[in-house]
DNA sequence: CCTACCGATTTGCACGTTCAAATTCGCACC
DNA sequence: GGTGCGAATTTGAACGTGCAAATCGGTAGG
């Protein structure tokens, strides 16, 4: 057992010097191509890895990003960020870079903790998750010049200086829309929004999806407005908006539900399939979680790997050699699918 | 905007010299009361924090944790995981360590990441999550003498040579019991297991805490035997085991279920609610996953949050100035509780 | 009065790397 | 035959910190 390999060691065991090793492995094509062999020979032979600590001090890069972990909301769709984390994580480490984690209470929390991250740690780039009207973090980093994505789009009016930071998002009122698409196929056309109260940023572009598509089938203003309600996101609001709605008229009650979330769905489902209620009664959820898959709900699905794939790269063009792209396309807005289950099809 | 404060940058602001300044940080006892309040002004003026890079190449520790980020399964348990990096996270953060993130298709690749992030980073410790029979990343870091914590305890015999490491663990067994024990207060008799086949450590704990609770309860050895299946973990899997179950004459079949996750317990409930089946059949899951919570499904709930405070407690012990604490007691076995929901007690 | 010692502080140095500048060598050019 | 030039390589320095040893006053002991 030697002592750990260092540039020196190496260079010495190849006969060249420090600067030549450091070369080889950081601008190859200044070394002759018998000395790269060679050098990149003896690397091999003792196992050489470069001290990063050491690296860091001279070029003032870490390689890692940081990324916020949220406090488990509820936990139900604490597995959106679960997969998206886990291809974050592959991704980096496949282009050379690590992500570190922290936790923070609040949007001030985590600003804190940027200050000491960029401090202690000189973490090149950071990841945001959960963007929101009024997020003070994006223009904290983007005044102190540090790299970042966020994975949501931002929901303010675009700032004064024209300039906008790199993001990727995922489209939600595509989803809802191709929802209603969906059961107009199996014929529904009586189809109301389950959704959280107007404010939420994702939410109402959830809701935006569902009414524009609800209202391009010619659907009455006054009456999408009436299948349009806003709770709170659990499962027994979803049940309750659900026995509301389906308590209308007969010739008004909806058919069918599109929800902002699983969690609305569960609740909607569990209200459409209790005593006498309706069974063919349609149910979409939103982000195809765990639970979806396990009762059969049917549910928008985001490409959350694609997603992580799509930020990471956004990054790691600011983090480039080149201070920033000109072009204008650090905006990614994915479209989410549907994952059809039992829920929305009548049973064979 | 200055330069970035240093050590240097603050003693002379403080007209002292660079130690005295680095003791006031890391030995305050060596500092006079008075000069040691005068720089700390000067700390808190200028807003200086250690470069933990340059504090790392003389100390040769990162103060980093490791962790490698288990694959999503098929997501319904990767909330489990969730929640222990959460706590993790928050806790290391407050004593001053950070977690850095990983990836590896298998133990192999675990271990060959072990390597890496030893030589390029320093990491001063891992935690280990799905510890299992034959496990070689155990020995592996043992042998190379850097310190670990695994959450799951070793399920090889012990070593000849007699030393074993720190684990934090949950008693499946207890808690597949606690469930027994609950139908059982319940007025249940007949109470059958539907788990993974034999031969998985952490499906056989949970089948043993069942089978002696309900051996303890007079039940005969090859009744339990037939009320006992083993089968993959899904939801399908899970409803079928529980027909085949109930299909047994009337005297036999059970009338209540205990489960090893609640994937099975969800097909378990499925099959026991729909068409003529008997809807006083009481089902117990595993994991109180947000499922369980969702579709109301009582579930043995495993105390995650401590079990990463312990976890991490086990490892600063291993960190800190005293090589090694002589006393036995880094093991720590937690009770996991039962979270009792509709699925098991008569509807009102 | 010299020496020994203690508390408080300072100085020298090394950790492993990369940047910038210096050096060496071969070769073409006038 | 000197000069200039480019390619390949080497040397010096610095990043910010903490360990080890040295320094400086002051005080007690012989």
């Amino acid at each position: 057992m030697d002592a750990r390999p260092t540039l020196q060691s190496v260079a010495e065991r190849a006969a060249v010097s420090r600067q030549t090793v450091s070369n080889v492995l950081n601008a190859p094509h200044l070394v002759r191509p018998e000395t790269l062999e060679r050098v990149r020979q003896v690397i091999e032979e003792v196992g050489y890895r470069p001290h990063s600590a050491a690296r860091q001090m001279r070029t003032r890069r870490s390689r890692v990003i940081g990324l916020r972990l949220q406090p488990t909301v509820d936990g139900i769709n604490g597995a959106v960020l679960d997969q998206f984390l886990h291809a974050l994580t592959e991704h980096a480490q496949v282009r050379g870079y690590r992500v570190m984690l922290f936790t923070a209470p609040d949007d001030e929390g985590e600003i804190s903790q940027y200050g000491e991250l960029l401090d202690t740690l000189e973490l090149d780039a950071f990841v945001l998750t959960s963007t929101h009207h009024g997020d003070p973090r994006t223009r904290w980093l983007a005044d102190h010049g540090v790299p970042f994505v966020t994975f949501g789009r931002p929901w303010d009016p675009p700032s004064s200086d024209g300039r906008s930071h790199a993001w990727v998002d995922v489209d939600g009122a595509s989803g809802t829309r191709a929802a209603v698409e969906h059961l107009q196929e199996l014929g529904h056309r009586r189809i109301a929004f389950v959704g959280w109260p107007e404010g939420s940023d994702t939410g109402d572009d959830r809701r935006r999806g569902w009414r524009r598509a609800v209202l391009a089938s010619g659907v009455a203003a006054h009456q999408a407005a009436a299948w349009d309600v806003g709770v709170p996101d659990s499962v027994a609001d979803g049940a309750d908006a659900a026995a509301t709605l389906l308590d209308a008229p007969d010739g008004a009650a909806p058919t069918a539900f599109v929800c902002a979330s699983d969690s609305l769905a569960l609740g909607v489902l569990a209200a459409t399939r209790r005593d006498a209620a309706d069974p063919s009664v349609a149910v979409v959820g939103f982000d195809d979680t765990p639970v979806a898959r396990a009762v059969g709900l049917t549910s928008v699905a985001q490409p959350l790997t694609e997603a992580a794939v799509r930020a990471l790269q956004l990054l790691l063009d600011q983090l480039g050699p080149s201070p920033r792209p000109a072009t204008d396309d650090h905006h990614v807005l994915l479209s989410p699918s549907l994952a059809v289950r039992a829920s929305s099809v009548p049973a064979p």
